[in-house]
DNA sequence: ATTTTAATAGACGGTACGTTTCGCAATTTA
DNA sequence: TAAATTGCGAAACGTACCGTCTATTAAAAT
């Protein structure tokens, strides 16, 4: 009764899958696309479908993590500001893109499927903003930005205007606006922070 | 062929709609709630329910609204820090509440919905935001805050702050946090704004 | 050769969608 | 008062997708 007895399940199936899936919420609203179009696109039976993913937003998830974190900028050579309004710049293309509907939605379903938002929190949310944390890490090593920072605080502000602005109030968000935010973050974090407090995790 | 010509629609039936509406949200998740059950639950046919609603986001926009706007609280006798910390705490129960799930839900829908996304927009987010512009300048008439400010940019701050960890992150505002905020805004707009530049809008 | 697991195709029962039909009820207008 | 018009409830409609399941074949380890 080992592991690696019977047949091995298809891993050319997985990519198909995901293309499949990928291509399908770039066409049409997430809404839209049903479980058996995404089979049927990847030349998948529906049993081979459900046997990786037990919902479309698990799949979604999947999706999700190949796009956003497909590549690093890479932190050297480059000092902390302007290595901060490119990641910015990148999360605002990502927002922006047609990917929107898809991370709200999956978003929607995390307010009541407990597991669904481990996920994400797992598989999407903790990667990006570790990237983040590292980044700031470095940052503060170079002695370019103080130490006494509410990283938390700091990062939830700035991700939550992108989103606020992108997926609810759908208003662009310009380079010099980005340019403008970086500013106000040095200005906080080059002086004695004012944005302290705990955390109030739950 | 006048308008009031014809048996007039019931505004009992209205009333119930919404109120059986309002019920079911609050016990399920928005995605289990369907437009037969509501119809159900209201003591209405399918018919009526479809004829003022085309579909449940629009329903949902309703009650909503309802529920956001249902009192002002009065902006007299009060400073503009008291009153501005008021008005997060009641909105930030509101994020924390069973109507999470309906505005995340809504805001998906919006994502590819161009007239749902009008509505939300018209009877949801600008009366809200409307509130907090207009007693911002009243607190600017007061003196209790200097005239040159973004209020576009610092409401989106704020508003975005509390969605995103509402919503997104799942992560609790306390009172206290909320104070280290109201702290934070009056740095801002009670020196020089740091945060001008343009808006942005699409 | 046997065992074990995967894949395909397709059927399945169930649920909800949004529309439509019908007969009756409640108004305004002539 | 009668005619015209619109709303209502009940129920059926066709469509679509859900997630599961069955039967059969395929691919690996033992």
């Amino acid at each position: 009764m080992g592991k690696n007895v019977g047949r091995p399940r298809s891993q050319q199936a997985d990519a198909d899958i995901i293309a499949a899936a990928n291509r399908m919420f770039f066409r049409q609203s997430y809404r839209d696309v049903s479980m058996e179009a995404i089979a049927l696109e990847a030349n998948v039976s529906k049993a081979t479908l459900y046997r990786r993913w037990p919902n479309k937003a698990t799949l979604a998830v999947e999706v999700l993590v190949r796009v956003a974190l497909a590549e690093r900028r890479p932190f050297e050579n480059i000092s902390y500001r302007e290595h901060l309004a490119a990641n910015l710049r990148a999360l605002r293309d990502m927002l922006s893109s047609d990917y929107a509907d898809v991370i709200v939605s999956v978003i929607a379903d995390t307010q009541h499927d407990r597991s669904l938002r481990d996920l994400f929190n797992r598989r999407f949310l903790q990667p990006v903003q570790a990237i983040g944390d590292a980044d700031l890490d470095e940052a503060i090593r170079r002695g370019e930005v103080i130490a006494n920072v509410d990283k938390n605080l700091l990062f939830d502000q700035m991700f939550g205007l992108f989103y606020y602005r992108l997926l609810v109030a759908h208003k662009a968000i310009t380079d010099s606006e980005i340019d403008t935010l970086v500013s106000a973050f040095f200005t906080i974090v080059s002086a004695k922070s004012r944005l302290t407090g705990d955390n109030g995790d739950v």
